[in-house]
DNA sequence: TTTATTATGTGATATATATCAATTTCTAAT
DNA sequence: ATTAGAAATTGATATATATCACATAATAAA
């Protein structure tokens, strides 16, 4: 059993903490194997736990009026989840589930609060991470706003290509439904412009995988919206 | 003059602090007086100081490809401005420009890091700030996402009324292009959704002044978007 | 296999809202 | 008060995309 201690993936946060710290969070911490599917933190449960991605894949996402959930973002290994509750609400307000097959450590709320009360420099990590994250939502937000639908796509694409799967030939792990509901549209208009990427060359599509044939095309689209 | 430590509406944060870090923050921070229209950070240029909102109103908002900048969120009093940027990246990415007369006290960057690695309790205050800040934003995400205008507009006014405000009968300090620019909208759309709640009789509206009438009609308006 | 079920694709149509153009109202300056 | 400039309103039109309806493909179950 791999402990904190010997974790080679652990948090900056974590790499932060004194011994004794790292023992406490050790004794409050339990790593789950998850498939994808799998519920990390559910929208309107009580929040007793802060996930920490150590590997794969998850979407955040949020109950709206309409019946399907809007994807308010990709969440990355490193990622903690759930967090944003369990300082100040006790209600979960967002959903978290795996999008791949990913490992993630379970952290109690307490122990959470107590390492960020006892050592500074781990909620130091911790507001840069926050910071980071708030700057990509402003910047999601604009594009989102300004952008159409071939636009959004293009930036969700190349989203994929460079900052999660570093590769021009990949799988996007979200169906149609998903995507649409990640950019803000419709399965049937994500489809059209899946069709009008590919008509113009800039990208090849089977099922799930995408390969980029024309990167500065795709740029192009998403710059111009 | 009034130093921080007999500063009456002090932040959360300073409130923690021992008196020699007080002492140290009295140091290296400045009150300034702004009034409406007055620019307290801007998009682009190098972040030297952290802005906290001791009174007034400010608007937070972004370059898109569009030439009219997007509104992110308005700040009220007892909001940090422009903290983001300066923990990880140095330039800011995103303007804040008072609606309201306003007080701002200014930071030192430097001052602000040494503050958050010295006392736990100061970052734990930050973190809670930055939490309540995302779940803000989720929020309003979903919402301007799955509402059409005349139901943007109805949750802007509730916003105003209830958050800000406090009263059924205020002034919102923002032009109809500014509003569009709250609402993802156009100048011209706005209007007409103002049109379209005064006709049915949900609220007043003589220029920038705002009086709800009918407020189970205006939630009703909001929530079935 | 066959059948049921779910995901995806495609065409036709509806619609909310952006855009364009012209007018009116408000505000500030001389 | 008069003029100039900006902000807001109003109407007509264009358009991106949602919605609806149906067809097809992929997947899981019997």
């Amino acid at each position: 059993m791999v402990t904190c201690e010997s974790c080679g993936i652990r948090s900056k946060a974590v790499q932060s903490l004194t011994d004794e710290e790292l023992e406490i969070h050790q004794q409050n911490c339990a790593e789950i194997k998850l498939v994808a599917g799998d519920i990390i933190i559910k929208e309107g449960l009580l929040s007793t736990h802060v996930a920490y991605l150590k590997t794969g894949l998850a979407k955040i996402h949020k109950k709206g009026m309409k019946r399907t959930d809007q994807i308010l973002k990709i969440a990355q290994q490193g990622s903690y989840i759930g967090m944003q509750t369990i300082l100040s609400q006790k209600i979960h307000q967002y959903s978290a589930t795996a999008i791949e097959d990913s490992d993630v450590c379970f952290i109690g709320v307490a122990t959470f609060k107590e390492l960020i009360m006892r050592n500074a420099t781990f909620g130091h990590e911790l507001i840069q991470f926050l910071c980071q994250d708030e700057l990509s939502y402003f910047n999601r937000f604009a594009n989102l706003q300004q952008k159409q639908v071939d636009g959004r796509l293009a930036d969700t694409i190349l989203y994929f290509a460079n900052d999660i799967k570093k590769h021009h030939d990949f799988i996007i792990p979200l169906s149609r439904n998903e995507l649409a509901a990640f950019i803000c549209s419709t399965r049937e208009s994500v489809t059209r412009a899946i069709k009008d990427l590919s008509d113009i060359g800039t990208i090849q599509v089977t099922g799930k995988r995408f390969t980029i044939i024309n990167v500065d095309l795709l740029k192009k689209i998403s710059e111009n919206g």
